[in-house]
DNA sequence: TCTATATTTCCATAAATATAGAAATGATGT
DNA sequence: ACATCATTTCTATATTTATGGAAATATAGA
């Protein structure tokens, strides 16, 4: 993963309809929701809300997957684990990152 | 945490050259870097950087801390852990989330 | 094929964000 | 007080992004 490619990733949920539309999703599971169950959920038009979920499908933060008239939007659990390692690498120079080091982990001065 | 304070967070990486600075401090460990230190070493001018870390200490993903006439900027990690909790809380209902029950930590299909 | 339902694309508009030069502010040592 | 260096604020411009109605497309059952 590279700054660009992060950079994608983070700005597909760093907006709110697309970040309760992700959680919502995370929440579900591997089978995901249906579009029509999610613009039901959180009250979106179903033209914002496609234009936002192809935003996640692009950015690859979502899955889609037709079943029959519905289109399920699922989770990409392993793309938000690789942001989510990318975010920390090679974090402090490498130095020893415990909660005792006060470095990544660090915590509430005491 | 809530979503919009998420979003916040989010839209404070979501960003090439926010993103890069961000990455920069996390990798420089909790005594930070002065500014005149990032400028040189992403290439952004000054005013430019400004404008970036202020939207990073706005957000809360970074300090500020004056130490002479150099004003040193450190990633704050608790709200990067925050952050990450957040972004995968509840996940998938609750239901156990192992790599063997091919969740949130499913590998690649074998 | 006709109808109903699900979803997307098109479009115009509104709003937010990024960029960087120039000028201003603030801190330090002389 | 002055000169110097670090950083921020001001400003204008360019660019990107979000919104949602209306029309188009796709699927499945009767």
């Amino acid at each position: 993963m590279d700054t660009q490619a992060a950079v994608k990733l983070l700005a597909s949920i760093a907006q709110e309809a697309r970040l309760e539309i992700f959680r919502l999703l995370v929440q579900a599971g591997p089978n995901g929701l249906p579009a029509g169950a999610i613009a039901d959920t959180l009250a979106i038009p179903a033209s914002t809300l496609s234009f936002h979920l192809k935003e996640l499908v692009h950015a690859g933060l979502a899955n889609q997957q037709p079943q029959g008239r519905f289109i399920y939007y699922a989770a990409n659990y392993q793309a938000m684990n690789g942001l989510m390692a990318f975010l920390t690498e090679n974090c402090c120079q490498g130095q020893a990152c415990t909660p005792d080091t006060a470095c990544c982990n660090e915590k509430e001065p005491s």
